[in-house]
DNA sequence: TACTCCGGGTGTAACGTTGTACTTTGTGTC
DNA sequence: GACACAAAGTACAACGTTACACCCGGAGTA
């Protein structure tokens, strides 16, 4: 197990009969130098195993190939998803990402932004909560680029920002409803504090008054994001005494509890409730009934987070602040249904 | 957007008229210095805003707190998982995560495994593939503390090991179906050249061995974690003359696709086929009927890898090899049945 | 001839941190 | 009063890399 040091520039400089700059210069294909000395190099480079070491690199020149990845937690299909598509551009684009996880929880989110800080990260993409605004901002003038996906904080200035038109998507999806002649509907979504939960709401209530439809504030279950809370929310709505026709469940997170607390609870879809959920995940079309879905371009929405995150990481001067919403789309099936008699 | 330079040690050092040297012990309370002068210090690092810098340290203690995770791909339920309980628990040990995925591509893997060695990381949970046992084992030499888990390739000395007891759940599934009568069970699993795919298979061999069942070759379709293959290596079981009567789908990555072709094979569970799944993702109980399941204990697996490597970076001493299993428990549900005549 | 210019190379300092060796001061002991 | 001894602090080098200034020799130009 002679597990030497690891061989560095000087090592090779040494090895290849040459000063240690022209090694880094080849390693790095920055100065000129002549064919037949690089080659030598890169020979040495072979033979001894030389492998840069980033934390030295990252040291002298004040950069890193690292970025940082928040988001509230990597087992909703939702983000996990997002997250494997992000990986694998960023591994495209030569950048290692540094996954952290707040669990929607402020504190941790708090001690995730303080870790990439520390590691010096040259950029990161977020899906924010709503509670650190203060350490966001402070980071983006750390001289940390920064991206918000999926979600954002409009009260931060020079960020940019990739996600779902979440408006338009839940206009559609309760316009759906109302044409198949429900009235009553209820929308289970993410808190409005936070951006995708104010848009969702938003678009649903456009639907209801562009149709004459009356608001009823308690159709409309804000979930910070937790299990837990879901079916006691849920039950509440479902015992209403003029309860819903049709349910629009915006929040990944709890799609899946919802839809098993509907089948513990005796309520059978689409002849009892029509449901529309947000987010294709892999087993929506495998329950019974299929579900309703609106379903996102999570690829896009990787690639478009990665890259705007790379040309900044790669410019020197500073961008204008961008933002760019993906369509999504209503993919029908039969969890929704026209309202009974 | 007054981006100053970040302040460091020195300047830390300066405000509170002191060295750096003391600065330095007091953020890493190590030798000892007066409280006096700490509080002041401490202070100071508060009023400038001092972080320390990650790479700095790094080069210049040669240890890291950052800890690689290589898994095929996070939009499997199964590693998403997975990754989302290491991340937590690697989090709570003050460890960073940088995450890399295969996507079982053997020359991702070796990128990854690239990536990870420059970044000087102390540290590699992965799921490996089948094909890089060099790049491993090299890797190991150099110095990177390795923990496998799930899947491990066991021509590697001195690796950690944190896995299911796939032998066991197999033999169960198996002996569950057995016991409803089942003569001709079909077994979806992961390559035989992976160790769970092995086991897997192993498992289902005993269980059929002691039941005095003639193994049948064409019921066991290894899949190299491939969707597209899913379907026609499905059919291809399903045509045969004498048909499964059960299949046990023991490759978490193409479960849904499984069931998808089923449904859309016009198969219905349990009636024309019982179907016993590996990991109990969270639909499981909502397709219809619900899957009967083996459920692992993702959390202690995830808890048991970050433990395991972390005693390992923290212990100078070199430490014997260990493997741990844990057990996984079958969660019977309608979707298999005694034999049909 | 004297000059600039350029390719190809060297040497050195610096990035921010911490370990080691060293100095200073105070305190208790014989 | 001399001694050892610990506590508290300083000074400096080193981790591996790269940016920068510099040097050398040969080719092109006035």
């Amino acid at each position: 197990m002679a597990r030497g040091r690891e061989p560095t520039v000087k090592d090779v400089a040494e090895h290849a009969g040459v000063s240690p700059g022209v090694v880094s210069r080849v390693v790095n294909a920055n100065g000129s130098v002549a064919e037949l000395t690089r080659e030598r190099v890169l020979a040495s480079i072979a033979e001894l195993g030389y492998r840069p070491h980033s934390a030295a690199r990252e040291l002298r020149t004040r950069t890193t190939n690292t970025i940082g990845l928040v988001l509230a937690d990597v087992a909703n299909p939702f983000f996990s998803q997002l997250a494997d598509h992000i990986v694998r551009h960023a591994a495209d684009a030569g950048l290692g990402v540094l996954l952290t996880t707040t669990q929607e929880d402020p504190a941790m989110e708090l001690k995730s932004i303080e870790l990439l800080l520390q590691k010096r990260v040259g950029g990161v993409i977020a899906a924010p909560g709503t509670e650190n605004a203060a350490a966001w901002r402070h980071m983006r003038e750390t001289g940390v680029e920064l991206t918000f996906v999926d979600r954002f904080i409009d009260r931060i200035p020079g960020i940019d920002v990739v996600g779902m038109n979440n408006e338009h998507a839940s206009h559609s999806a309760t316009t759906a409803l109302i044409e198949r002649g429900h009235r009553r509907i209820a929308l289970v979504s993410g808190s409005s504090e936070t951006s995708t939960g104010r848009e969702r709401i938003a678009g649903h209530r456009r639907a209801l008054q562009e149709h004459g439809i009356a608001e009823d504030p308690a159709l409309v279950v804000e979930l910070a994001f937790r299990h837990v809370e879901a079916e006691t929310a849920l039950s509440g709505v479902l015992a209403l005494p003029q309860p819903p026709t049709a349910l629009i469940v915006g929040n990944t997170a709890v799609s899946a509890s919802v839809i098993t607390h509907l089948r513990s609870a005796g309520i059978s879809v689409p002849q009892d409730l029509s449901v529309i959920v947000f987010h294709d995940a892999e087993w929506t079309a495998l329950t019974s009934p299929p579900l309703t879905v609106v379903r996102h371009q999570l690829d896009d929405l990787a690639k478009c987070a990665v890259e705007m995150l790379h040309t900044r990481l790669n410019s020197a001067e500073r961008l204008r602040r961008r933002e760019k919403r993906l369509p999504s789309e209503l993919v029908i099936r039969p969890s929704i249904a026209p309202v009974r008699g």
